[in-house]
DNA sequence: ATCCTGTGGC
DNA sequence: GCCACGGGAT
């Protein structure tokens, strides 16, 4: 199957079976980097009710980076990979005062924005031709071509983004594929195989990472006394930006 | 127990 | 290149 027969066959199939996501009514710069922001290891499940809740209180760049840091930690709570809120609240001040790049290499100057966030909101937000690479749009170009780069059609770089992104979530799954659903089946030459999980994840009970969780849901609570917090743990989540210390008190930034 | 639309520090 | 970084769902 060729680059061309595969964009054809997983556009027709997203004309049908796509997901409507509340991110893909707008064409926001800012809207757009929330969610992929928020998408960043973190399901689609989890995230839709809290990017319309967000969008909702801080519509715009400038009102994010009104906010206070600590309003903003707060309001990540639940979502996971805290420093992710923290470099959000840093690349809306970048945008209020900047403004909207307009490039990749602009986008990746915003702290929390990678290549994989940058390529993305070019292709969904100022409509590039160009399809960001995670790690389900890489399993279906390794699977069904051997390849591990599209190049999208003229025009079709949006669209073909946001099908690829549904196959990958709905279809050519990580451990078993729906094959049997899938428009690329036919000529895939990976068709039918399953795959073992190769990632091993360490265990979370008792974890600094859990503790580390733990320690800022009380602060995200209130200010609390530096004496009554393990100092290991207080340490990392200075070094974040999610926590600083005053006087003999730990709160949340500013 | 395993999965999940990455980024940044070293 | 390797590692830390959350938490919910299944």
């Amino acid at each position: 199957m060729t680059p061309e027969q595969l964009a054809d066959r997983v556009l027709s199939w997203y004309a049908a079976h796509g997901r409507d996501l509340p991110w893909r009514h707008t064409r926001d710069p800012y809207a757009i980097l929330v969610s992929e922001v928020m998408l960043q290891q973190t399901q689609v499940d989890r995230v839709i009710e809290r990017w319309t809740a967000w969008l909702e209180r801080w519509p715009t760049a400038a009102d994010l980076a009104a906010a206070t840091r600590a309003d903003v930690i707060a309001a990540w709570q639940g979502l996971g990979y805290n420093r992710r809120a923290v470099a959000l609240h840093e690349a809306a001040r970048m945008l209020a005062e900047q403004g909207i790049p307009q490039d990749q290499a602009g986008w990746r100057a915003l702290p929390g924005v990678g290549p994989y966030t940058a390529a993305a909101i070019c292709a969904l937000a100022l409509d590039h031709d160009v399809v960001p690479i995670d790690v389900n749009v890489q399993r279906i170009l390794e699977r069904a071509l051997g390849a591990t780069t599209i190049e999208p059609p003229t025009g079709k770089g949006h669209d073909l983004t946001q099908a690829l992104f549904d196959v990958g979530a709905t279809l050519c799954l990580a451990r078993i594929p729906r094959c049997e659903a899938c428009p690329l089946a036919s000529d895939c030459p990976s068709r039918g195989q399953r795959y073992e999980p190769q990632r091993k994840q360490s265990r979370f009970e008792g974890s600094r990472r859990q503790a580390r969780g733990q320690l800022l849901d009380r602060l995200r609570q209130a200010p609390i006394r530096f004496v009554d917090c393990d100092a290991e743990i207080a340490a990392l989540l200075i070094k974040d930006g999610l926590a600083e210390r005053r006087g003999s008190m730990l709160t949340l930034p500013q």
